[in-house]
DNA sequence: GCAAAATTTGAAACATTATAACATTTGCAG
DNA sequence: CTGCAAATGTTATAATGTTTCAAATTTTGC
């Protein structure tokens, strides 16, 4: 089984932003679409927060680092990174967070935590069949699922502080 | 099996609101809530409605019927239709629909048409199970799951026409 | 009943999230 | 290098939701 690296766990996150960037670079060569430096600015500062965030956190973010951008600025980045795939929009806080398997076909389940704000991406086919059994038994044409799963995450359920 | 009402088929609408309320009455008196006549109201215009309404929605209609409320009043109504389960919040959409299953244990999934808007509740078991399955697999503890399907409802794929 | 306490509602201001509209710049094909 | 399409900048505004404090109402203990 692949190691994978969760969120609530310690690991190497430089690297793990580093990797997601290369692979959208990867992904948006083969589509032909242009992940400007914008784009993948955006991209880079959810893939380092690790956590859900906010149109106006990033629009703040790209603040102090001098480039002044306008609400529109940072949407349209997001509209085009979920457009590929690259982030999620998590619905239940407004905010936007990296796909983890980006470029694999897949229906995210979003795993969020109350106490730390962590969120873990699932794949989870079983789920995902029995959503689309119940939307066939109403004769209903399913075109996407939002997902999100709220409660406490293995690492907040043992620790008091809660960091 | 008993006839429901599926909200894109003919119903006899009136009934239909006054049963939701009835129940909402009910469900009030056993549980000592003070079901008052601002909330009862909202209730009932959501019912109305039976489709998604937003909070400004609700607040453009009270205006309209002499009731000059301000946000607060509506978004407190709202809390309270949700805290005894009368209401459930659409995150997808910002908006707010009449729980076909209040007074039930249930999760609810939900169906969204998107040329219609009109949404259906399911109770759907299986899927509840799947998914608590998939978070204890994670060790994570599940609270609540927001569960959106967007797609299009057995009625407008046969409808060019859309109403 | 009645006064104190708690709940509910009113009202004004404000905070947050998102989009519209139009001008400007950049990248690219011919 | 020119013209078109895509991307970005800029300003304003819309839509959604909250904070705060005051007034009214309902409940409760006596």
């Amino acid at each position: 089984m692949p190691e994978r690296a969760l969120p609530y766990r310690p690991h190497n996150h430089d690297a793990c932003v580093s990797h997601a960037l290369a692979d959208a670079r990867a992904i948006c060569r083969t589509q032909n679409a242009r992940l400007t430096p914008i784009r993948e600015r955006v991209l880079e500062l959810i893939w380092q927060s690790h956590k859900p965030l906010g149109a106006y956190d990033i629009l703040a973010m790209l603040g102090t680092e001098g480039h002044n951008a306008a609400p529109p600025t940072v949407y349209r980045a997001l509209d085009f990174l979920l457009q590929y795939g690259l982030v999620h929009r998590i619905a239940s806080l407004n905010a936007f967070i990296g796909c983890t398997h980006a470029g694999e076909q897949h229906r995210g389940t979003f795993l969020i935590c109350r106490q730390c704000s962590n969120v873990l991406e699932l794949a989870t086919p079983e789920v995902s069949k029995a959503i689309e059994q119940a939307a066939a038994a109403e004769s209903f044409r399913l075109d996407d699922i939002t997902l999100e799963v709220a409660g406490i995450c293995p690492r907040c359920q043992g620790d008091a502080s809660n960091a």
